[in-house]
Order: structure tokens, then sequence, then C-alpha cells
DNA sequence: CCGCAATTATTTGTATATAAACGATTTTTG
DNA sequence: CAAAAATCGTTTATATACAAATAATTGCGG
């Protein structure tokens, strides 16, 4: 091909910038394939990986308030709050005032939800396992490592 | 303690089920930790990374369909959408209807998105340096290799 | 014990993301 | 050529994300 404007790029913009190339950008995809995978696996096509952690987390924990499992999922408390309200309306948590500290939100999970997380939990495996398919297993546990290290 | 693992989640929930160690969960906080590095770095409070992305790409590409530069970027079309229309409100990229088909919409930089993209460039370098920071040159190189092959 | 800083949850505003449906147009096919 | 299929851009709806502002409450230093 002779376009001469694909030079151009070259010889006018910074050179060797490739978006591709870029952290960013390839973890943006990677993030994207995993939620696709994700919803695919899942087995609940109303549960989102936000929403899949908040319940696992809840489970493990028993009882938190809302703020406090934000801070253990890694989610903003203006994100949490979206998140929780999403699964209160459907009756997967229960939701009471800390009769110990008025400001806080007792979370629990229902029955409903316990019943759910259970059930997704073998799922959530099977989406790690698929998002890592692409590597060996040698190569899929030093790249948990680094991604570790990278997510801080 | 004769049981290190929560006797709880052990007992009543999935095994060894934790959330850390999930790819999903260490991806988001990986991408969650590089979009604050982009914020803090890319030198313009308004710019997002999609946005850096369409006008990088559109400097190497010179003129293409909306569409087009969404699948070189990896974005949904109705993502693409409001991407375009918050550049094109801010004057950094031009928009014309293809003469030969009038279904598109055919990108280009303006004068003023050539200079900003130009500028923070230099910075998206940066950036990556910055994402990848906790990692060695050799741990770096690796794990760019196999975060692109997760990402299909 | 009192004022003030910190914490908790909520709300608003902006920006991704994706599915789904849509109208306009173009291409393919029978 | 006409019907069917595909493409392009838009809109709507839902769900992350996060900053910033707010209100209620708690705790702490003076």
């Amino acid at each position: 091909m002779a376009d001469p404007n694909s030079k151009k790029a070259t010889v006018e913009g910074a050179p060797g910038y490739v978006l591709e190339e870029q952290a960013g950008h390839i973890l943006r995809r990677a993030h994207q394939r995993h939620a696709a995978i994700f919803q695919e696996l899942i087995g609940d096509s109303q549960l989102t990986p936000l929403q899949f952690a908040a319940l696992a987390r809840l489970r493990d924990l028993g009882e938190v308030s809302q703020n406090q499992l934000g801070r253990l999922t890694a989610m903003d408390a203006a994100t949490m709050q979206g998140v929780i309200k999403r699964l209160a309306a459907r009756g997967l948590i229960g939701r009471r005032p800390d009769p110990d500290d008025r400001r806080r939100l007792i979370l629990s999970l229902s029955d409903a939800g316990r019943v759910l997380i259970e059930a997704a939990t073998a799922n959530g495996f099977r989406i790690t396992e698929e998002t890592l398919t692409p590597l060996t297993p040698a190569e899929q546990k030093i790249f948990l490592q680094l991604l570790a290290k990278i997510a801080e």
C-alpha cells in the first residue's frame, strides 16, 4: 500500500506511539473480555460482577456496614450505594440501621441471596478459568502475580 | 489456630473462594489504578482515556468514519457516539458526511485537536510507565505480553 | 461539655460500557 | 430489479465509576 498519509503520522506525530502497546488500553480490553465472559457464564442474567463481589464478600463476612463492604470490594461509596440498592430491590440482601452508630447501615445476606451466591460461586471459578484460557498454567500463575502488583 | 481460614466460609460457602484471587476482580482494580494515574498525569482535566485513545487513533489514521474508529479503539458504537459528541463539542474534531455513503460520518482532527494530542502523547508514555512501576523492566515486558493475550 | 473534624450514607453530575430497538441507507441475493 | 440482509449512527435503558456537595451523626481535643 502506497498511502502517503500513513507516513504523515510518523513524521508529524510522536514517534512510536502505538495504542496497542499502552498498558491502559490493553487493561481496558482485557477487562472488557472478562466482563463478556462473566455475563455468559455467571448463570443469572441480572447479576453483575460488582453485585457478585458484594454478595461473595457478605457471605464471608456475615454482617458489615455499607461503607465497610465498599472498602473491602474496592468500590466507591457512591458506587456501593447503587449496587446495594439494586441487590436489596431483588431481595438478595437485608439492611438495618446499626443501633450503636446511627450513621451506619448494616448489611446481611438474605436466604435468597445465600442460595444465589452458593450457586454462582462455582461459576465464578469457571469465569476465572475461561478468562485465563489464553495462557498456559505456568503463565497464568505469573500473570496473576504481576497483575496483583499492578493493582497495588 | 487450627483453622487459618474462616470456618464459616469453608463449611457454609464454596471452599477456597477468595475474591482477591479472581482474575476479574484484580483486573478491575488494576484498571481503576490506571484510570487514577491517567487523570493525574494526562495534563488536561477534561480529557478521558477513551477520548485520548480516539484522538491518538485519528492522528494516525487521518480520516475515518465513526464506526470504523470505534472498531479500531475497541469501543461500542453507542459509546463511540458519546465520546465523539464530547470531542466535537470541545472543537477537537471535525465531522462531515461521507459523500460516497450517506450513512457515514467522516471524522478528522481539528487544529486544536492536533495540538492537544501532540502535547498529550508524551504524557501517555509517562502514564504507561507509572502504571507499570510496580514491576521490574523484565516483568513489565512479560506482563504486557501476557495481558495482550488475555485481551484477545 | 462543646465545637469541630471525621465518618457514613445519599444525591447530583459527568463519563464510560453494553444491549436493544430504530430509521436511513447500502449491499447482497434470488 | 426487488426483496432480504447488513451497516451506520442514534436513542433509550441499565449499571458501573468517581468527584463533589450535603446531611446526620459520632468522636475527640481543648
